[in-house]
DNA sequence: TTTCTTTGCTAACGAACGTTAGGAATCGTA
DNA sequence: TACGATTCCTAACGTTCGTTAGCAAAGAAA
């Protein structure tokens, strides 16, 4: 097992993602973080100007790459909706396990962000959303897809993906494309047997 | 509208509830609580006996009401395990939205309870899964559902109906029993359309 | 009227907070 | 060898934190 070299930055980055992930972002103290990297509080502002910046760039990362996988799993516009959707329901699966501490901050802890950080990120926020909005309605337009209320269906797909980081950890039995499939299998065809 | 007469310390675990929604537990101060209730940090201490306590209460208390909801759901042995499944997610729905606020500081800000009322806690929310883990293995068993992992359904279903306080307001068109119909309707049959 | 409970105040406690200033060690590069 | 970055330290700053002590006003109960 090779560890690769990390920046000291990187390595606070890290550091700061897990305990911000298990104590939560105000609970978390820089001597905390400090005390979890080896050294002393002060110390932490020579690579950083501020808390917040630590947990801004988290949450901001973050929204990147899950707008870079949904982009990616979308961009075949010669597919039908259904199957796009299951795509890019796999590339969030893919990011929230391929990052799990920082997924859980992401969906967590963004709300300590200051203004105007805070809004500019809800925006970011609305407009992935919407991409599942557009796709689901698209697919119930096509008929592929039953789903009255597109946003409704968008909602809830999502608030099932976005509560994996409480209960996933790697290694289990489950990798995380059995989980993209099982999810995505649960969610477009439901629990209850039919036919 | 008639507004019920509530003792002072209602209203101050009510003010928290909100509060510890809004900003978290960590982040919210006693002052600023004092503030909103019109009254001075030291005051609250008349009332209780720590920050802690508040949570501690509207933790414990809300476990009580998704028992106390699923227990009354589920009585009915003689009806079959998916439509007692039915009744266990429109229960948790109704608990849900009656407390929206209450609801949300319980499934979030529970780390911040110490031991051991933690452990505690977490007991009780494990206990709770397993009712749902259960119905659905019975389901599964008698042909009625389709889960290949009682467990992983289980989890996805509480996941996407625990996302719920996060987007859920109170006066929005959809009535809560409404959204518990479809919530229902969407987990058990999903999107795909088929037969 | 007296007494007890409820409710709230002011003032302060020690501790912890995020952050900064100024200096020292270490290192690759010129 | 000298030099600028990088990295970390100690010590302290002003602020805010949860909480407590002691006291006062008001209302209910006797």
């Amino acid at each position: 097992m090779e560890t690769i070299q990390l920046s000291r930055k990187d390595q606070i980055d890290q550091t700061a993602t897990a305990l911000f992930r298990t104590r939560g972002f105000a609970a978390t103290s820089m001597r905390e973080l400090a005390a979890a990297l080896g050294m002393e509080a002060g110390s932490i502002y020579s690579h950083i100007r501020s808390k917040e910046e630590l947990l801004h760039r988290i949450c901001f990362r973050l929204a990147d790459e899950f707008f870079a996988g949904f982009d990616e799993a979308t961009t075949d516009t010669a597919l039908p909706a259904a199957p796009r959707l299951r795509r890019a329901v796999e590339s969030h699966v893919r990011v929230l396990t391929t990052d799990v501490a920082a997924s859980a901050v992401f969906l967590h802890e963004w709300r300590h962000l200051s203004e105007p950080a805070r809004t500019e990120f809800l925006a970011l926020r609305e407009r992935y959303e919407a991409g599942f909005r557009e796709l689901i309605a698209e697919g119930a337009s096509a008929g592929e897809l039953y789903a009255p209320d597109p946003a409704f269906a968008a909602l809830t797909l999502l608030a099932s993906l976005n509560w994996l980081p409480t209960w996933y950890r790697p290694g289990g039995s489950l990798t995380p494309p059995d989980i993209a499939h099982r999810l995505a299998n649960q969610l477009l065809f439901g629990l209850e047997v039919r036919c």
